[in-house]
This record gives C-alpha cells, structure tokens and sequence, in this order.
RNA sequence: GGGGGCGUAGCUCAGUUGGUUAGAGCGCUGCCCUGUCACGGCAGAGGCCGCGGGUUCGAGUCCCGUCGCUCCCGCCA
C-alpha cells in the first residue's frame, strides 16, 4: 500500500465497501460523542467520513486530534447505517471505521477557522493565505481560475493564435502608469522596469512575421488599488494579430469571450451579440465608457424643457454656457417622495449641492415636487412624454456642462438601478465601446493629451491627419480612434486598438500631444524603427484575466480570485513584501537611501 | 495626496441619555456523552474597549490628534 493513501478523501463510493483504505488529509472538522468519534478528513478532493470507538486501537489518539491536524488514516470502508447517510457528500454513502492513525503534522491554534464560511478581516486572511486558501469558495475560486485560463488557451490555439513569452525586465516607458523600477548592478544609476504590458514587444512580434500573437501576460503597474483593481500585478489575455481591421480583431475575440462566459456562467446567461456603442453615446445614455447594461436606465438629454423656464438655477445654467446641458435619470418605480429625497441626501453625501427630481404619485398626475411646480405643468409633461414616464415613476436631473457632470450623472444611474433593483443578477451583458476621443484636453496644464494609448490609429486619412494644424485644437479634439473596450456588466474587461503603424503619423501624433521627435526616438526608437523597416497593419486587445475570474466567481475584490495578493497599500502580509535589503546589496546597486522627512 | 466607513475577547458582533464587576455566539481548555455531519450538555480561561491627549465627580460611550484596515476620488498610455 502506498505511503500515504489509496484514495483521496474524494473518492470512496458504495463500489468501494469492504475494502481496506488509506487516507491522508486535514481535520476538517471533528465530533467526539465520548463513545463514537467522527472525523471529516478533507484534501483537496474532497471530504471523508472517518469513524472511530473504543474498539479501535486508534481511539485515544483519534481523542487527541485537533482542527487542521495532519492525518493518515488506515481502515475499512463500510456503508453507513441506515439512516445517517449524507446526500450533501459524493462520499456520504460510505464510512471509513479507522484500526490506525498516523499524525503526520500537528496544528497550532488557528488564527482563522478553515472549516465554514465566517468573514474574517482581510489581513488576517492575507497573512494566512494558506489557511484562507484551504477554505471551500476559495480554494474554488482558485481552480476556476485555472479552468478559465486553460479554456482561454484552447480557445486562442483553436483560433489560430500562438503563444509567445515576452522580457519581464525591460525598458521604462515615459506614458502611462508609475513603472515598477529594477536597479541593475552592471549599469550603476540605470533601471529597468517591470512592464506595464507587452505593449511594444507584441507589435514587434507582429513586424517580425508570426501574424498572431498571444500570452496570459503578467503586468506590472506601480498604481494605487482599487477593488477591481490589484495593486502592483495582474495578468491580462495579451493578443495581436497583423493585417487586420477592427471588425477582424472582434471577430476573433468575441467568440472566445462569449464561449469562456457560457462555458463558467453556471446558468446565467451571456450576451450573444455584443452590441458597438460609440464612447460618445455611452457618456450621454450611461454616463459611463463602462456602462453595466443590466442597468435598463437610459438618460436623456432634456435641456429644452428648462431652458427658459421657471426653475431659475437650471435656466441661468443653459442661457449662462452654449454647452451647458440638463440630462434626466429616469427612475421607473421611485415615484414616491422618500426615494427621491434618500436619493437627494446620496447625491449630497457625493459632494454634489442636490439632485433634483420630479415624481408622479396618484393624485398628483401631472407631476410633484419643487421642481414641477418651478417649470409648470406643460414641460412637466413634455419631459415625461419624453422618457416614456408615468404615475409611480421618477426622475432625476444634473445641469451643467456634461464634460463636469456626467461621470455624477453615471452614477445616479447606477444608484437608482440598485436601489430600485432594476439590475437585473442573472446576466452577463457584454457591449463594445468603440470610437474613443483620440485626444483631449488636459485643464491643468493647458495642453493637449493622448486620451488613451499613443499607440492608436486615428480615424482619419494619413494626408489629412499629417496637415492638421496643431492650432486647430477642436478638429484634433475631434478625432477618433480605432479605439475600444469590452464592457461587461459595468467592468472594463479589455481594452485595445487598431496600432498606428505609419512612423509619420506617430510622430506627427506625439507631436500634437507635445512630444518633440527626440522624445520619442529616445524612448520608442525600437518600435519606431521597426516600423521604418516594414510593418504590417496590425491589433489587438488584452482582456483582464483577473476581472474575468472575477466575474465568473461572482466576486467584488480581485483578491477573491488571486492566490497571493497583495493588500490595498501593495503589501505582501504573507511574504513581508516589500522589505528593507542589506547595505551590501544597496552598495553593489549604487544605490543611497534617502526617504522623505515626516 | 484627498474623502467616507470601520476599529470592544483569537474571530463575528451587542453595549441604552456618559453611571456598579464590559456581554453573547463561534473558537479555545477541562469533564460528560455510541450515530453525528454547524453534534449535544456542564464548567472554565480569555479584555490597555486600536493608541495618545482632553472634557467630566465619572468615558467603551463626548471632543481633538494619531495609527491600522477597507471603500471611493485623484491616478490607472
């Protein structure tokens, strides 16, 4: 017999009765009836009935075990006798009656009980993944998340993707996120960085020839965490394929996310045709470029009802600013008084003077409310008329210019979803979010910006886009990109483009963005150079592989579906990360400690 | 960097207008218990009420500061 098993603690059936077993496991949970002691042996397989009494020479050490001990288990498997089986278990037929017991490793204390499902506070669960890990939903989580990566895989392979492994220690790269640094020892004061993305080596795949590219690609990001987003780390579905357009890019990527969905949604059901909504048109309907469309709040554009009218604040706001708007929140079911002033207090606990509404109540048909009463019975209707709104609805407005107001507005939408319950749970609900602003404008520093990744095509004709004046700052505003995201269900899952191969039209793009030619030799000369060289047309996108988990599992927090995460202050509890290192370390790096003054 | 929430036993939490010795459940220790599977019963240990200062005759409770955790904003090409 094997050392330490002949079967899982997963394995035993009604075939296996009779039979001499041996089991290896934890404590999962025990029951001394002073007479009769049960033990849950549990692996990773699954959980064991072992049975003990006073006529086994194991009983007084099956007494001295304790949660979490590490056991082998000689004995017979029996059925249970009539009436104490366990239909919750694939092994609740059956029974092992134990004739030995090996410890095999004694367990302290817990902090934090493996057995149910209690909460327990993040850092202590951090500093003892391990345990946390041993737990049910997410040693689960974890395995789904191998699950969901091994179909993603398939899925790429099947679709004519390889795979490829890019450098981990490269170059700093002068646009986006803080770089995590790696100080080299043969180059004293130069760095690497730990890659935000394979951004730049996957286009290179594709100058080099191999046409499909794609990795389950570790990032790196030196930014603050949120709680779909980890700090330091994440991996994405990184691909890129070359002599494509953008319908080719969805083509090849909507399938596998939509089969990776119906594959793990466990019942829900998944978007069969994502819907394209320009970014513009998601900002006005959804006050989002990642709206949750189980959300059917839709908002509107009501500015001509108040213009004029008699509700002074919002009319002074329109006749004040050209591009001043008022968008109305439907809220379909929250025509009562308590609604709207609950949603009125939110709206103040956001920052925000108030939210102003209006409601339709029995009796009061054509409208309640201060506001109905300030713009009169006549726009009262024109508003409702417009929104499709009737008795027992309500309605809530933001005025002002949408470019301030319309991330508020997204809000209020998604509030007033939750808390009418309009979102509907059993639905992933996936769009494309296509046509991003190519620039735009930075306020602080009075200068025009990439609005997305400098790496983009934009939607305009190379001669045209290279005689564009960098005076014309509203016609370059204008601009789109061959730009998009996957939205599902409220979360950015991927973003990606379409490259912009042409090395004048990159230069003359970081030009209008305020980068000089040698900035951009300096820093994307490799790429720059490639492109000088012979570059097919190519793109891509990189689908968060954490997000996707997430959502699969159900999930709010990333760290749900992380084996080892780190804290929201990019801690490793478990690992002490990050630490002090040694003076001779320091000293080979040419490196002097200087930490800020309190 | 900024804002909100939380901080009472190992853990989850309760703790009244500020008023005797700060409680419950789970866990832990001991004893009892031959069919449980969230086993049950009895007994017990376990508290700088995050920390520091203040108001008060008296603070877990009120005020100020600080630290920790978390969520959000900034940030995330």
């Amino acid at each position: 017999m094997h050392r330490y098993r002949s079967h899982t603690c997963g394995a035993l059936r009604e075939t296996d009765i009779g039979k001499d077993v041996r089991l290896s496991g934890w404590c999962h949970r025990i029951r001394d009836h002073g007479g009769v002691l049960f033990i849950d042996l549990r692996d990773h397989y699954g959980i064991t009935q072992v049975v003990c009494d006073p006529d086994s020479k194991a009983f007084k050490l099956a007494e001295t075990l304790r949660s979490e001990w590490v056991i082998r288990v000689d004995g017979k498997t029996r059925k249970r006798p009539e009436g104490t089986e366990n239909p919750d278990l694939p092994t609740g037929q059956v029974e092992v009656y134990v004739s030995e017991i090996e410890v095999l490793s004694a367990a302290a204390e817990l902090p934090m009980p493996v057995f149910g499902e209690a909460d327990y506070p993040e850092d202590i669960r951090l500093k003892y993944r391990f345990l946390d890990l041993r737990r049910e939903k997410l040693h689960n989580n974890i395995m789904l998340r191998g699950r969901v990566i091994d179909s993603i895989r398939k899925r790429m392979k099947d679709g004519g993707f390889f795979e490829f492994q890019t450098p981990i220690l490269t170059a700093s790269s002068p646009e986006g996120a803080r770089d995590y640094l790696v100080p080299s020892r043969i180059h004293p004061g130069k760095f690497y960085a730990l890659p935000q993305a394979p951004q730049q080596f996957k286009q290179l795949i594709m100058v080099a020839g191999f046409d499909r590219y794609f990795q389950i690609a570790p990032c790196f990001r030196d930014e603050d965490a949120r709680a779909d987003r980890s700090p330091g780390e994440f991996y994405q579905l990184d691909l890129e394929m070359s002599f494509v357009t953008q319908d080719d890019v969805f083509n090849a990527v909507e399938p596998v996310m939509r089969g990776v969905f119906e594959e793990f949604a466990n019942g829900k059901s998944v978007t069969q045709k994502f819907p394209m909504i320009p970014y513009a048109e998601a900002i006005t309907k959804y006050g989002s470029d990642k709206p949750d469309l189980r959300n059917p709040i839709v908002m509107q554009d009501v500015s001509e009802a108040f213009r004029g009218s008699g509700f002074k604040i919002f009319a002074n706001i329109l006749a004040g600013d050209s591009k001043a708007q008022v968008w109305a929140i439907p809220a379909p079911g929250g025509g009562n008084r308590a609604f709207a002033d609950r949603m009125n207090s939110w709206a103040q606990g956001e920052g925000q003077p108030g939210l102003g509404y209006i409601f339709w109540r029995e009796g009061e048909e054509g409208g309640a409310g201060p506001l109905a009463k300030n713009i009169g019975p006549e726009r009262t209707k024109q508003i409702a008329d417009q929104l499709g709104l009737k008795v027992g609805d309500a309605c809530f407005f933001v005025a002002g210019l949408p470019k301030n107001f319309y991330k508020f507005a997204g809000a209020a939408r998604t509030k007033v979803g939750q808390e009418l319950n309009l979102i509907a749970q059993d639905r992933f609900e996936f769009c494309w979010i296509v046509d991003f602003p190519m620039f735009e404008w930075n306020e602080e520093e009075k200068k025009i910006d990439f609005s997305h990744n400098p790496f983009s095509m934009p939607q305009m004709g190379v001669e045209e886009f290279l005689a564009l004046d960098a005076s014309d700052a509203d016609k370059i505003l204008g601009i789109k990109a061959y730009q998009y995201d996957i939205v599902c269900n409220g979360t950015e899952l991927s973003s990606g483009a379409i490259r912009n191969h042409r090395p004048e039209v990159m230069e003359k793009a970081f030009a209008i963005a305020g980068y000089p030619k040698e900035v951009l030799e300096e820093k994307f000369g490799g790429m720059l150079n490639a492109f000088r060289l012979g570059a097919p047309p190519h793109g891509g996108i990189a689908p968060g592989i954490d997000r996707i988990v997430m959502l699969l599992a159900g999930e709010e927090n990333l760290r749900e579906v992380v084996l080892f995460p780190m804290n929201q202050k990019a801690e490793d509890l478990m690992m002490g990360a990050p630490a002090e290192v040694t003076p001779k370390q320091l000293k080979e790096l040419s490196i002097r400690i200087d930490l800020p003054k309190k």
